[in-house]
DNA sequence: TTGCAAATAT
DNA sequence: GATATTTGCA
């Protein structure tokens, strides 16, 4: 029944063995995909072996991972299929086999990506696939076998004997391929390996639990995760109970992500407070490639199409000074709403939050050089990240006259975001971080134009802005803006995200900066560093679309109540403002005035803005541990570190993520 | 349950 | 010695 084709030589061992089940009623199909792969495992430097095994339905896909049990390193199946659907398989295959599943089919709608991957699908490639779409799936069956899924896998045990053997088995080359970070930090992760390797042996050999918990590796992709559930919850929401149900990741207890919160409040605390990164911190660091984990692949896809949608049909509204300012909303944080935001639908995603009060989690999708970058024009102001566009550099400079023409279109980006995995690092594609307000200050025609300085070297998360379009990273260097485009650490390679060598929590440099719309065009800058050869984040869409109520992971709470005000923007919603607030404001978040002086008429700061009126009592009260400019980092800092994440990257989440070869 | 901080592991 | 993670405790 079951068809086997191994790519080479059937006496390499079994640590060097790739088992991918492919299930699909169409022997086409069957035979694409299979030679498609086989392909890229030929091609990878990992010396891994691919083993495909054909079925042409579930129910010997399922007798075959019976037969195989525990061989089989990855399911990839047909959705529909006459007898048992793909997502009945996936059920059936993840209830008694716990392997991942990759769904396919020519089905591109929404809701059916949705549900699969709600369903608990690993993604969702649509047909006809690209071969990039292809080549996901040989770097996901990669990560499975290599990579740091396992890191909890081997925790949670809940894997059979072989697949512990691959672990145990987990070749050095697989680290040391995967790039020239430098040897130090790749003899460290081997040992990590090792480690994992060694405890994992230890149980299973000993057949009892060990007397100390296994540590647990909080890899990129976990951390992603967390995030991800953060950004459900809210990050003043977010307690370890919820985020553990959020996150579903078996073996991880309540207790690693109580830790892991802890950490992430602190990293939080810190950035707020310092400004954000020392030099030190972050230069000789590298740009890399990241990858986002499969699941966020659908998604932002997803998001991304209807965000192109979106700005392809929608209105540019015109900023003061004649400038155009690409306006598109969308929160991504749902906590940060507008208090009067209305409950998503199930379709939600689709809805224009145009005209909206949002506050956070704009986003813009900006498409080609001389794009505004960012920030969503309302009539408040908004703090946003910029959708990524398809291999171009997103300026600063603003759009005169931009014609919704101009903005992304939707078509060639739909499956961009699975494109060039694996390539080099390609240019800067990010749109900013930022803020941006046309009601700053005394409304004189302040147009904030968002500048996200994403530089390892001499840019710092700035807290401070000034209407000269400077960043002023508290208590550090300022921001030229001009210089936003050298420096970075990697051969001019923006870097948006990078964790401390040390292992250090250090922030992302990430600059805002606000200014008057008219001297910003005369600017050259990007609006942000940011690369990649996934490229694709868009922050905004993720809350809305989760809907229904399978997957907690995907099924965000209803967006806060109403007196839920967050950001300690004003007074209940009653007065979306912001900037009006801005001049009674002189304290600095975390009791640090020292660091950043009173910031004087027609400057801008962040903690002012998120300081509550002293005549304004706190709406309400933030959680223990967590701040208002912790959230505000929070929101702006996740969509980045959502970004920068390999697929298959086990770095952990402090150190410098891994690249791909 | 939570978050803090001491203890322990790496 | 510095960090990361676990563990104990209020």
């Amino acid at each position: 029944m079951a068809s086997i084709q191994s790519s080479s030589a059937p006496n390499s061992s079994l640590s060097n063995l790739i088992h991918i089940l492919i299930v699909d009623d169409d022997s086409t199909s069957l035979s694409v995909v299979s030679a498609t792969l086989k392909t890229f495992s030929y091609k990878d430097n990992r010396e891994l072996e691919l083993i495909v095994v054909t079925v042409k339905n579930p129910f010997d896909a399922l007798s075959t991972l019976r037969l195989k049990r525990g061989l089989i390193d990855v399911v990839v199946s047909d959705l529909h299929m006459p007898e048992m659907n793909g997502m009945e398989l996936q059920k059936q295959v993840e209830e008694e086999f716990q392997l991942p599943v990759i769904i396919m089919s020519s089905d591109d709608s929404k809701n059916v990506i949705l549900r699969s991957l709600e369903g608990g699908a690993a993604f969702y490639i649509v047909k006809p696939f690209s071969k990039d779409d292809l080549k996901n799936v040989w770097h996901y069956a990669v990560a499975i076998k290599t990579g740091d899924s396992l890191t909890i896998k081997a925790i949670e045990g809940s894997r059979e004997p072989s697949s512990s053997t691959l672990v145990e088995r987990l070749s050095l080359e697989d680290v040391n391929s995967a790039t020239s970070i430098n040897g130090e930090k790749l003899s460290r992760k081997n040992g990590r390996k090792e480690e994992r390797k060694s405890t994992r042996e230890d149980q299973e050999v000993d057949s009892q639990p060990a007397s100390k918990k296994p540590k647990v590796v909080w890899t990129h992709s976990l951390h992603n995760r967390f995030l991800l559930a953060l950004n459900h919850i809210g990050l003043d929401k977010a307690v370890p109970k919820r985020i553990l149900e959020c996150m579903r990741v078996r073996g991880l207890s309540r207790e690693n992500i109580a830790s892991h919160l802890q950490k992430y409040r602190i990293f939080l605390k810190k950035v707020a407070e310092s400004g954000g990164c020392s030099p030190e911190d972050l230069s000789g660091r590298d740009p890399r490639t990241y990858f986002a984990p499969s699941q966020l692949f659908m998604m932002l896809k997803n998001a991304q199409q209807e965000y192109s949608r979106r700005v392809t049909r929608g209105s540019i509204q015109p900023g003061r000074g004649g400038n155009s300012i690409p306006a598109l909303g969308g929160s991504s944080f749902r906590n940060l709403n507008s208090p009067n935001q209305q409950a998503p639908s199930n379709n939600s995603m689709l809805q224009s939050p145009y005209g909206q009060s949002r506050l956070f989690g704009n986003a813009n999708y900006a498409n080609q050089a001389n794009q505004i970058g960012s920030g969503l024009e309302s009539s408040n102001y908004s703090i946003g990240a910029n959708m990524p566009s398809h291999g171009a550099v997103i300026p600063n400079s603003p759009t005169h006259g931009t014609s919704p023409m101009q903005m992304y279109h939707p078509h060639n980006q739909a499956r961009s975001y699975l494109q060039n995995l694996g390539s080099p690092p390609l240019i800067n594609r990010f749109g900013g971080v930022g803020i941006q307000a046309t009601n700053y200050g005394s409304g004189d025609g302040d147009i904030g134009i968002i500048n996200n300085s994403l530089n390892t070297i001499n840019n710092y998360v700035g807290i401070r802005v000034t209407p000269d379009g400077r960043l002023i990273g508290s208590g550090h260097m300022q921001l030229n803006m001009n210089e936003l485009s050298s420096g970075f650490s990697d051969g001019g390679h923006p870097c948006l995200m990078n964790w401390a060598r040390n292992g250090n929590m250090n922030a992302a440099s990430i600059g805002f900066n606000i200014a008057p719309a008219n001297y910003v065009a005369q600017r050259e800058s990007f609006s942000a560093g940011f690369e990649g050869a996934n490229q694709f984040f868009p922050p905004a869409p993720f809350t809305d679309v989760y809907h229904g109520n399978s997957t907690p992971m995907l099924l965000p709470p209803p967006p806060p109540p109403p007196q839920h005000l967050q950001l300690g923007l004003g007074n209940g919603g009653q007065n979306d403002n912001v900037f009006g607030l801005m001049n009674n404001s002189p304290h600095i978040l975390g009791g640090n005035s020292n660091q950043q002086p009173h910031i004087g008429h027609g400057e801008l700061n962040v903690s002012d803005m998120l300081w509550e009126p002293t005549n304004n009592p706190p709406a309400y009260q933030l959680p223990q541990g967590v701040d208002q400019m912790s959230t505000l980092l929070h929101e702006l800092l996740t969509p980045y570190f959502l970004n920068s994440l390999h697929i298959d990257d086990d770095t952990p989440w402090n150190e410098q993520p891994s690249s791909q070869a």
